[in-house]
DNA sequence: GATTGTGAAAGCGTTCACAGCC
DNA sequence: GGCTGTGAACGCTTTCACAATC
């Protein structure tokens, strides 16, 4: 209503989920879709139809009744809660192989988190250029990030490297990080982590693999419990 | 008690967590630990003890009162639990950018997922070897997992082809995938998905930048609510 | 008639706190 | 005395179900 404050905590499960939605509204919409109800979107989602509303009712009363969602509005005002309204440029600490495959990875500015730098510590690989970014040392790091106002950082050391990573990047200024390295790292209160780690999603996969030969030696498929994304359908 | 069946079923959460204490036990053990308590342990994963506890209590009573957990018979433990007593060859379907730095991460293979097969279906790509592996054509998916008795598909396609790389995947035998699209896909019952979203990650970091710049206007550091991996201790 | 928005109920996961055991 | 293992309490998330609204 008046004086749209963000005021409201929105719950860390919806955060989440926002992306998902932001991401099936904004392809919908440039399929020319204008209205969609949360049934619509929960099918697209792989989701249910109540929590879609729950969710979407963080933002505010922005539904129809009986009519569904304004996909354009409600895009804005997703991109809105989640402040995508402006880019935000990352620094990238590690210019290995995956510094390296992040940088040149298109999906990153395309959604509005350009390269802003990178660096390592490694002098040999200072001075290249990665993804149209020229490699700087670790040195640097507090110069770039203060230069482009870079408040997320991304880890892509090795495991070892990580936590000096952290604390560098804390150093700089930077107050959020996602942490690629295998490693869990120590941070000040108020700076938010992210971490993803691939070797843990093929370890969660091979559990629920594992489970599966044994529970049904040599029968067919067996429902997994818990990790779903949706139902039947395909 | 007897007969270590395997049959207690391990809430989610918990199976997320259990990679995460293997790969510091295992860490620990190679540096010469040979006992932990919940209390180091919990320290080394950023949690807290009694979390720690309740977790490995799932797989049995294997700690020690008085005393701690045995290093050595615990990474056994979780191993068996995990599944990870023997490889997981691993497919990718995708070659691009991504698909290459995937089957160029040794972090795959040195963990028990080696990439026994990378398919795509440019026939420009087919062919051209990557991380050590022959570009395959999709055609031949059905037949590279059956060779190499595969069960774990990796999804590297840009998003509009993730689905038809899922199908293709469940149609070849495949049954637990990890999708690096940034789609939402729509699998059979029975069929395991982990999905891992890099722009959601930053998406999701940046609500809490967005929150912690119109909270504190011109203050310092706020606590963020909701995501955090450790408290103070920097 | 259709679909939202939301209290209330149910289900999970985390934390507490302490009995049990070394 | 130290540390595990676990019921019980708590809090967060999901689901239900229906009144409100178009």
């Amino acid at each position: 209503m008046a004086g749209q404050r963000t005021r409201r905590r929105i719950p860390e499960a919806t955060v989440a989920r926002l992306p998902v939605y932001l991401r099936i509204l904004s392809e919908r919409f440039d399929a020319g879709v204008t209205s969609m109800s949360s049934d619509e979107l929960a099918e697209f989602a792989g989701l249910n139809a109540a929590k879609v509303r729950k969710d979407l009712s963080y933002l505010g009363s922005y539904g129809t009744r009986g009519v569904g969602y304004d996909v354009e509005f409600l895009v804005y005002q997703i991109r809105r809660e989640l402040g995508l309204t402006h880019d935000w440029p990352v620094v990238i600490v590690g210019a290995g192989n995956l510094g390296q495959a992040l940088a040149g990875y298109n999906g990153f500015g395309d959604r509005g988190f350009p390269v802003g730098g990178i660096v390592d510590v490694d002098a040999s690989k200072v001075g290249s250029v990665v993804g149209g970014v020229r490699v700087r040392h670790l040195d640097e790091l507090a110069q770039v990030v203060q230069a482009r106002g870079i408040s997320i950082g991304v880890i892509a050391t090795p495991g070892p490297a990580a936590q000096e990573a952290a604390e560098a990047l804390v150093a700089a200024g930077v107050t959020s990080l996602l942490n690629f390295a295998p490693t869990v790292i120590n941070v000040p209160p108020g700076i938010s982590v992210r971490k993803v780690d691939l070797a843990v999603e093929l370890q969660i996969l091979s559990y629920y693999e594992q489970r599966r030969a044994s529970a049904a030696p040599a029968a067919g498929l067996r429902a997994v419990p818990g990790e779903r994304r949706r139902g039947a359908t395909a």
